[in-house]
DNA sequence: TATTGTTATACTCTATAACTATA
DNA sequence: TATAGTTATAGAGTATAACAATA
């Protein structure tokens, strides 16, 4: 079935079939479409996706250097500047001059910042039940391992490239 | 095992285990490595995504008008003028004027795009391979199974959003 | 007046380079 | 001079608005 009807076009936008049978296309749709969704989300919250990212990476521990963080993440030690901003402002992170070596700054989570972290993850299991609610116990357990399994063997674990 | 080592840091880059324990994550992570490796591979051969998009979706046929495309496609119709620009400059695809309705263009592949086109997927076909290479056929059946439940429940089968 | 394709404009992201203060 | 953090600049990508031709 062709695509037709050319003056009935609500939002139909039926996904060519072709595509639909490509395993790399659906994984490639569900990924983007989770972090469309994770990213609007964080956005009702006021946080960018990278500012959550900073959050988590400080919740395993401070860090040291600024550059540390940016390296950590994948980004330009300019461009966390910014993030940092809105966190920092917000009262949720602290940057504290290393008094050893005055260029750098130790950042860390502030108590309300651990307490915005829990909330956020909440929300992110919130959408996980929800987005793999078709799939029961087994199913879920098989594609986590599938999913491993591809990370680890093409070397996805790093930050996007 | 906190992040340490401040002065040995190499593109080191370990994804927080939390993160890797999250199966939202993992699909979020290895779809939008599949995205960037596949425009990668598209931009080698002089094409955006979106460029591909709209050969592929001329491949099931012609369509009567650019606002259809824009439409099938996610994108506004002013956007896809400079994608279709592109492809009729190298001369694989068409676009003719509707004599019934002179606003309006129709849009095909031509020879060589049809020619293109198997090219792509051939591509795209290894990209899948390699991709998937460290399950076992039977892994495989079972992924594409789960995602393409995932995608049709959460109603993912349109375009990104 | 409404619609099709087009062009122009603005806004967001990101990537790079330049600046400062410290070492 | 080299490095950490910051600021400034430029580019791609995208979203919105104005425009000309046609209905």
């Amino acid at each position: 079935m062709s695509i037709e009807s050319p003056e009935i076009h609500q939002p139909s936008t039926a996904t060519p079939k072709e595509l639909l049978a490509s395993t790399l296309f659906l994984l490639a749709r569900a990924g983007m479409a989770i972090k469309t969704r994770t990213l609007d989300e964080l956005e009702k919250a006021g946080f960018g996706m990278y500012q959550y990212s900073v959050l988590a990476l400080l919740g395993e521990g401070d860090l040291p250097t600024q550059r540390l963080i940016a390296s950590e993440l994948g980004l330009d030690r300019s461009q966390l500047v910014g993030v940092l901003d809105g966190l920092e402002e917000r009262g949720l992170i602290m940057r504290r001059r290393d008094p050893d070596d005055r260029r750098r700054h130790t950042v860390s989570l502030t108590p309300e910042g651990k307490r915005e972290l829990v909330r956020i993850r909440t929300m992110i299991a919130r959408l996980e039940d929800s987005a793999l609610k078709a799939l029961d116990g087994e199913s879920r357990q098989a594609l986590h391992a599938a999913l491993e399994r591809i990370v680890v063997d093409n070397d996805w674990c790093g930050p996007a490239r």
